[in-house]
Order: C-alpha cells, then structure tokens, then sequence
DNA sequence: CAGTGGTCTAGACCACATA
DNA sequence: ATGTGGTCTAGACCACTGC
C-alpha cells in the first residue's frame, strides 16, 4: 500500500510544515517511489507518522490535488493519479523539447521606447488613455531558430528598462527584481495568420500559422502592471494547462 | 470601506458555510457592490460578523482567491482586484460574445463507432494498444456558423452512445449521467492550418489558421476516461485562462 | 508599535463509500 | 458497521507591513 516515506520536517525553517510534507509527498512521486494508482495511508494516520494536526496534513495533501498529483474520495482514500501529464498527441512542443535537451534560448530587443498609451492598452492596463508606458518588442530564438515575437507595455514608474538586462534576465525577472510581486494573471490564447511582419521576423510565409497570446499580469495590489501580446510559430509552441475539479 | 454585506447562512444546508459565504462575497464583488481596490474588514472581523470561525472565514477568502476575485497581503489586508477580467487585446472570442447575445450552438454527429485504440489513443488514455474504444466526431456550428471540429475517444464500458443524446447534450453531459465524476484534464493548445477536410467542414480556406486542443481528462480515480482532439476556427475562438500565484 | 494575514494545534461531528 | 475524507470550532503564536 504506502511506504513509509523517509521525510524530515526542519521545523524551525521559514518554510512552512506542510509546504515541506507536500514537496517531499511530489517529489516521491515524480521519481516514481510512489506509482500511479498507489493508495496513501489516511490523513490521520499520515498527520501522526509525521507528528503534525490533521489540518496541517490536510493541508499538504490540499497541495498535492492542486498540483494534479493526488486525488481524493470521501469513503474511499487518496491515491496518486494514474495518468501523469503525457506528451501530446498532434500538437508538438518543441520548445520544451528543445529547453530539455539543453538548446539554448537567446533574446533580442527589437525596440524599446517609451510612449503614450494607446486606447487599448490603457484599457488593459487600467490607465487613462495617453497615460505613459513603456513599450517594447523583442524576438525570441532558440538555437538560432526564431521562435517567438513578443510585444510588452509596463506603466511608467514600475522599473526602468535597458535592453541589456531585458536580453539577459527575461522581462518577469527584471520586474521582480524592481520589487514587483506578481499574483496573477489573464491570459488568451488563439491563433492567427503570420503578416508580411511576423513572417518576415519568424522566418516563416506569410499566412503561416502562429500561436496568439495575450497577457495582464497583476501584482499583490491587484493592480495591472504588465500587459502582453505574444506571437509563435505553430510548429515550435503550444500552451500545456491542466485543469483540476 | 467594507459595507456590510447582509449574508443569510443556512447551517442546516448541504452546502458548506465557507462556499456560502464565498459565494456571496463572488456575487457582490460581481454585481459592483464592492467595487476593484475596495478593502475588506480584517479575517477575525469577518469571522465574528458572520459567526464563524476564523479558519471557516479564511477558507472563503482562499476561494475568493483562487478564483482571481481578491488579493491578500499580510499585515496589510484583502482587497477587491483592480483589474477584473479584461476584453481581449487582438484575440476575438468570438464565440463566448455569441453565447452572451443568445446565438443558439448546435452540434451534428459525422460519425460515432466502436474501433480498437491506435497507438497513440492508447497511450493517452492508459490502455493496452487495440483495446476498443468509442470513437467519435462532431461538429459545432453557432447561428448556422462553422465553429469547431471535435474528435473524441472514450474507452469501452464507461458509457453508451447514442446519437441523438450527443447532439442534444453534448459529451460531458452525456458522461456525467453515466456516473462519471470528472476531476483533472490536461489541455494542451496550439495552432495549425487547415487540411482540405478541416477546411470543407469548417467552411474555411485550406492554410486557414486553427486554434488546436488535445485533452485527457480524468475521474474521481485518477483514471483517464476520455481524450479528444478539436480544431477552431482561429476567427471564431479563443481559450481564456486565469493563473493565480 | 499595532494590525494584518500565515501557520499550526487538538480536537469534534458529519456524509459518504464499501463490505 | 467501519473507515474515509469534508467540514467546523476556538483558540495560539509568528512574520510581515505600515505608521
């Protein structure tokens, strides 16, 4: 049934109890200690084995079903899912592919500037129209190969932009770095037709087929501080989601 | 700051007093009675108003949270978001607009049999390969409109198909009141251009862009009991999604 | 410093699934 | 009948934020 795991709870750390149960109950189960369909012992009987409160164990277990590892039924027990994500079926992501085989992704500024807020990204952004932004676009490559077209506006006032940095560190890092604290964000994806543009920075034809993403970001505040529209080419992206309850 | 949100709570419902009370909250912050930044009182003060327990109340706020309604910070407090889900930059979701004005969707069959699971089918839905299978394919039109072409497989014995059923209640309907109680999916989404096929059905141009989804989508057990492949039209849809963290 | 959310405890009762 | 997860209580201490 379950083996008794090995963890050892530090609990004078920062990091809290059931975050370090959780991340040992993953980690098992990533290395396949602990096999699809395997039933866990019940939470009470887990919280004792690692001397913790039924809630704090819960807790835990509450984190392994968000991540999609673990599902639970009443009267019955918790097992480890049976399915772990699969690769897909017609769609190609190669660009995981690629990052797991080590290829080296590289990214250029295209231009950056600072300008007045279009209606649509003030509307985006929650600014009034006008207001400034700073705006960016910058093309992404993958051993050589583009990739992807990226489109950005920050507020101004949020960081300070240098195209260094930004081909270096990625735009979330340099934000984070700039104190922001990101909770959360909308994201659209759809699909597109390639123009002159577009095709000619893809290296693709015209008319190709390209993934479209649009993006707000919002900081702890709940306010909107970032805004994106993203393009990439069909055949080397596509958006992996799972979905729980 | 907060005003008084006058909650009636059912002890007695089947519902759990934090749904209750989260529920309540979604509808107001809906509804504009606690508008974007409005500050909430502190989580005791809630508890206590409500008659609740502290860890009750908090268990609605996660769902608030979750749900991308509210963003906490400690030692500051909980506040409405700023930015509640936005209109898309360049995408169109065309077909959510319809939904909202009342266009009527509509589905027809093209083909439903019982058929041995190739390779790939297999694999994704955990079956040994040649296993049989429900195989079928449909398609969605909107106000008469070409929308989507849907190609799902669904392992023998969970289910029985009819034809009639799918049109007029769709897949997950169908499955649900066969006692399958969905928990988990993973979806992946891309791009691509329409085949000669894709492209006679959907009433489009071969080349045509597509928004393309492959899914698994589990049960309660952990055990995948469907996979399916559709294709849009990239003018009439789009997948919104909200990460939280 | 005061106020807030983040974490944790030690129980309790209930609804549901399975035998 | 038994065992499971789902819910709920009434506290406690801590870490962080802002004044």
């Amino acid at each position: 049934m379950t083996r008794d795991l090995d963890i050892t709870l530090d609990r004078s750390s920062p990091v809290p109890l059931y975050h370090q149960v959780a991340s040992a109950f993953e980690k098992a189960i990533r290395d396949g200690l602990l096999p699809p369909e395997t039933k866990l012992e019940n939470e009470i009987a887990l919280a004792k084995r690692y001397n913790l409160s039924r809630p704090t164990m819960r807790q835990a277990m509450d984190q392994l079903v968000q991540n999609g590892l673990v599902v639970r039924r009443r009267g019955v027990g918790t097992q480890v899912v049976g399915a772990p994500v699969r690769r897909n079926l017609r769609l190609s992501s190669l660009y995981n592919d690629l990052q797991d085989e080590g290829a080296t992704p590289q990214t250029t500024v295209l231009s950056l500037e600072l300008v007045e807020a279009e209606t649509e990204i003030a509307e985006q952004l929650n600014l009034t129209r006008g207001a400034e932004v700073h705006h960016m676009v910058r093309l992404r490559t993958v051993d050589g190969r583009a990739l992807a077209l990226m489109e950005n506006w920050v507020p101004r006032g949020i960081a300070d932009f240098e195209q260094a940095e930004l081909e270096s560190d990625g735009l979330y890092n340099l934000l984070r770095r700039a104190g922001i604290d990101f909770r959360m964000a909308h994201q659209t994806v759809g699909a597109g037709a390639a123009d002159a543009r577009q095709a000619e920075l893809l290296d693709t034809e015209v008319g190709a087929p390209l993934v479209m993403m649009d993006r707000t970001a919002l900081d702890s505040r709940g306010i909107a501080v970032e805004c994106g529209h993203h393009v990439y080419r069909a055949d080397m992206y596509s958006f992996d989601i799972t979905l729980v309850n």
